[in-house]
RNA sequence: CGGGCUGUGGCGCAGCUUGGUUAGCGCGCUUGACUGGGGGUCAAGAGGUCGGGAGUUCAAAUCUCCCCAGCCCGACCA
């Protein structure tokens, strides 16, 4: 019985190949609308997880969550000038409502900085009100060119904070705590996925940002994917909606605010960092399905072992699930959960139950080992907790490897044709250099120290680049 | 908006260059039997306005023209 070949994550298919992988595992469709995607049960069940896990996170740093509408006067967003240049070519616009024509339109949110700025004005009085840290789990729209499923989708669903200071230097720490201890956190030792940190270059900054820092991973193909974002918003929406304090000193002050976001489009970063050409591999510490065990056939007593091999797992903390759909084949059945990338297969048929054991199988390995049934949630455990390490070691070793040192533009195009380049930020700095770089498709992802932290601005000495291909 | 490409059963494709009986293949689906430790096997079936329109021809999936839709690359971007 001759096993086909899945998938194959080769460079030039990649996309094609990531297609099949979204397909495959039940992940998500294309939605109706172009550019719109409808998640399936098991892709939610992977954004579920990261959403529980992120919120953990953001509330560990003090934010509360609230909500704020889809909709938008348009008038909000013509306030701060940078931001209305940079969202109106994306924006949707409501002109009609109730059967007339609206005298206002309104526009379908692109990201909240104004409604919530509106309300932040209203909230904040007195330094005593600050900081103000808020975040809210919604779903925004942005007009783009070029959609992709998952990682740049027409309408997406996302956590967006929102969070107003007293002084800049306060909300440069929370802008940086949130990068560090809510992504970079989430990002490394959940997902897996080992992260460069940076600032972005300031002609790509956020609208109406003073400084954006930002966390960029490499998928398996060498390019790069922006999993997060974090910005100082500096005066500049304070002053459009009048977000301001009485300071101890009886001084009316503006504030300082923040923004931060990130995606459904990491589900897509987990696909192209941790795919395999068996389909998704899907990090312990993430899955909503961490175990599964598979009754082969239910005779001489396998069904009634595998049932309870599974109560054991769920007892003992572990995610599993009970897969007794005898009626499918069992080849069917194993590669489907490898599509779905669930990190340890358990094996129960009739020759494990004679012989007092149970097939462990791994799916970053596909290495299989005999378990007896006495020790089957331990080990489970075990390989579960190596597995989560695994994988973010493969993939640390991937991006050191495909980024190379360079010293001119010339060295930096060469690198990125494969992967990153990190070059010192003298070399690429400006925007003739961008101009340059932007001829092969590369772009500066991100400017950090030499030793990998973030800077406080691009005008310190001794930075680098890294630069690369972008999804 | 530029540059490329593709439209053929539910899905993925071949056939088109060089027009020729009844348009094939894989997957999926239905029924039955056998199976079962890696997408099983065998048998029997269902399923098609060949994207749309016009033209050339004895004859068009195939050639010509027009239209429509979608995809990819670039510009925009979490």
């Amino acid at each position: 019985m001759a096993k086909a070949p899945v998938l194959t994550p080769q460079a030039e298919d990649f996309p094609r190949w990531y297609q099949d992988v979204l397909n495959k595992a039940e992940l998500a469709d294309n939605g109706p609308v172009r550019g719109t995607m409808v998640i399936r049960p098991y892709g939610y069940g992977l954004w579920e997880r990261m959403q529980a896990e992120m919120d953990l996170r953001i509330k560990a740093c003090g934010a509360e969550n609230a909500y704020f509408p889809l909709f938008i006067p348009e008038s909000y967003l013509t306030r701060e000038a940078e931001h209305v240049e940079g969202f109106s070519p994306e924006l949707a616009v409501v002109t009609h409502g109730g059967g007339k024509e609206l005298e206002e339109p309104i526009v379908v949110r692109p990201t909240s900085e104004t409604v919530i700025g509106e309300f932040m004005g209203k909230w904040v009085q007195s330094y005593r009100d600050l900081p103000l840290l808020l975040n809210s789990w919604n779903n925004v729209v942005r007009w783009e060119l070029r959609p992709r499923i998952f990682l740049r989708t027409t309408e997406f669903l996302w956590q967006e904070g929102h969070t107003a200071h007293a002084t800049r230097e306060d909300a440069a720490a929370y802008a940086s705590r949130i990068l560090h201890e809510a992504y970079a956190d989430f990002m490394t030792n959940v997902l897996a996925i080992p992260l460069y940190l940076g600032i972005k270059p300031s002609y790509d900054r956020f609208a109406g940002a003073i400084n954006t820092l930002a966390c960029e991973a490499m998928m398996r193909d060498g390019k790069a994917l922006q999993m997060g974002t974090s910005h100082e918003l500096g005066q500049n929406f304070a002053r459009a909606f009048d977000i301001q304090y009485l300071d101890d000193q009886g001084q009316q002050q503006l504030c300082w605010t923040t923004s931060w976001g990130s995606s459904t489009r990491m589900v897509g970063g987990l696909i192209m960092c941790h795919g395999d050409d068996r389909g998704l591999r899907v990090p312990p510490r993430l899955a909503h399905i961490q175990s599964v065990v598979l009754c082969i056939r239910d005779e001489e007593g396998a069904g009634e072992a595998a049932a309870r091999i599974n109560e054991e797992l769920v007892a003992a903390g572990v995610r599993s699930r009970l897969d007794a759909q005898v009626a499918t084949p069992f080849g069917r059945r194993s590669t489907d959960w490898e599509l779905k990338g669930v990190p340890v297969r358990l094996e129960v048929g009739p020759r494990d139950v004679a012989e007092g054991q149970a097939v462990l199988v791994r799916r970053d390995t596909g290495e299989k080992q005999p378990v007896p049934l006495t020790d089957v949630v331990a080990t489970v455990q075990r390989v579960l907790a190596e597995l989560q390490d695994s994988l973010l070691a493969e993939a640390t070793a991937m991006r050191d490897e495909r980024t190379a040192d360079a010293t001119s533009i010339d060295e930096v195009l060469e690198a990125a044709a494969t992967g990153f380049a990190r070059v010192p930020w003298s070399v690429v700095a400006g925007e003739d250099a961008a101009a340059e770089l932007g001829t092969k498709a590369v772009t500066v992802r991100c400017i950090q120290r030499a030793d990998g932290t973030v800077p406080a601005d691009e005008g310190e000495d001794d930075l680098y680049a890294i630069c690369g291909r972008s999804y």
